[in-house]
DNA sequence: AGCGTAACTTGACTGGCATCAATTCAGACG
DNA sequence: CGTCTGAATTGATGCCAGTCAAGTTACGCT
């Protein structure tokens, strides 16, 4: 039975899953495609008719957008455990809005859009659950259109940096980015270069103490200083 | 009884409402508020706790957030038949996000969060027209990334025009500016006087004719020239 | 280990936008 | 009708960040 699948628990944990009945997980089990992917493979494309959301069990992934002029914006980077092409499920217009793309081998669940929303027409629960996900999304978007209109580079990396603390009551803290570079850099709306040199303006001036891609930060509140 | 109210049918015309039943919408609009406001009136505060949420039946409402700088970004314009401050009402967390502020005189009408949850619960097809509402929101925001990041200030302004047009399919069209030029300024990142020289430089080389807010385009093509 | 490629760094230069400041314009209101 | 206040324009100046280019480091792979 597939229930015996070590990846299921990880799967159920998920808010598109937790409230379903047990028979409902198994009849979208029963409909899934699990896949192996090595790094850098083009997972969907933007503009493609979209009739699956997927569950990453394994890696990450990066969402991107592709504009007029040809620029790649990085939108997010799904971690595991994070599903991705989920909102599109519930509009009329089912194109994938972004492209997507493995930063590393990956593995990844798939599950068919018509199944999920049948499901869901029977289970409020699990609907009001999935609303307040989306409204999490939502307001993560509103933060990020904070990050990328702060004025100067240099702060939205300072914001950045901090956004990567799961605990911020300490003062000193070390962390170790979870991106290479250039990639941050995307994210934040800047090219590499400008972004290595505010790195090392930070640390010329004893904000920050690199190591790699360790980042030593000795004071918090001197980092933030600028802001007020 | 309530509703023979005139703005009933305008309330009812909405995602949040059109799929309850009569008996939960008519609980619905008994325990709603409706207020006239004048111009310029702040209704939320960033940070206040969330118990109701905001249907605006009149007149328009700005939302923003007050930045850690001082900054003040325009996030959103609610018309006239939209909700606002609907989305954290499913969170546990729930202040509210944005400050919102009329624009003009503003009539409009709030409901508690609770019971329009608990009426949610025991109906599965509203829930998916909400997940639904609330995914082509989160599509808005991930074209208004698009729009912020565009390199340069013309580009967002010449792409903020012609998506204020409904249709466009003609190739010369008049538009008129639905805010002050320091509010468009604001949502789209810039000074009041870079906009206004933009407006300038695109009027000397004929790509817009302006009298006062009335814009008049004589070739869209031409105008969005510089994308291609 | 060593090769090759990609990531990162550093420098010089340029341009676009913010900022400051002064003026003109438009609308609200008595 | 005139005054007043905020909106919009226009000019001058400085700086931040993008671009191009060259060089260095780090890393995967056989």
């Amino acid at each position: 039975m597939l229930f015996t699948h070590p990846v299921v628990s990880t799967i159920l944990r998920h808010p598109f899953f937790e409230h379903l009945e047990q028979p409902d997980q198994e009849r979208l089990i029963a409909q899934s495609h699990e896949q192996q992917y090595a790094s850098g493979e083009l997972l969907i494309r933007q503009g493609q008719p979209a009739e699956r959301f997927f569950l990453v069990l394994k890696g990450r992934v990066k969402l991107y957008r592709i504009s007029a002029d040809g620029q790649e914006k990085v939108v997010e980077i799904i971690q595991a455990g994070q599903t991705f092409a989920e909102a599109v499920m519930f509009m009329q217009r089912s194109e994938y809005p972004v492209c997507a793309e493995t930063l590393e081998p990956v593995q990844l669940i798939s599950f068919p859009n018509r199944l999920m929303l049948t499901l869901l027409e029977e289970n409020p629960q699990s609907c009001l659950h999935l609303l307040g996900h989306m409204s999490i999304r939502l307001h993560q978007r509103l933060g990020e259109l904070e990050t990328l209109t702060l004025q100067n580079a240099t702060q939205r990396f300072a914001l950045y940096l901090i956004q990567q603390l799961e605990d911020r009551s300490q003062e000193t803290v070390d962390i170790e980015l979870p991106l290479p570079k250039r990639l941050i850099a995307a994210r934040l709306s800047m090219q590499p270069e400008t972004l290595s040199r505010i790195m090392a303006r930070l640390n010329q001036e004893g904000l920050i103490e690199m190591r790699g891609r360790n980042i030593h930060i000795p004071s918090i509140k001197c980092l933030l200083e600028p802001f007020a």
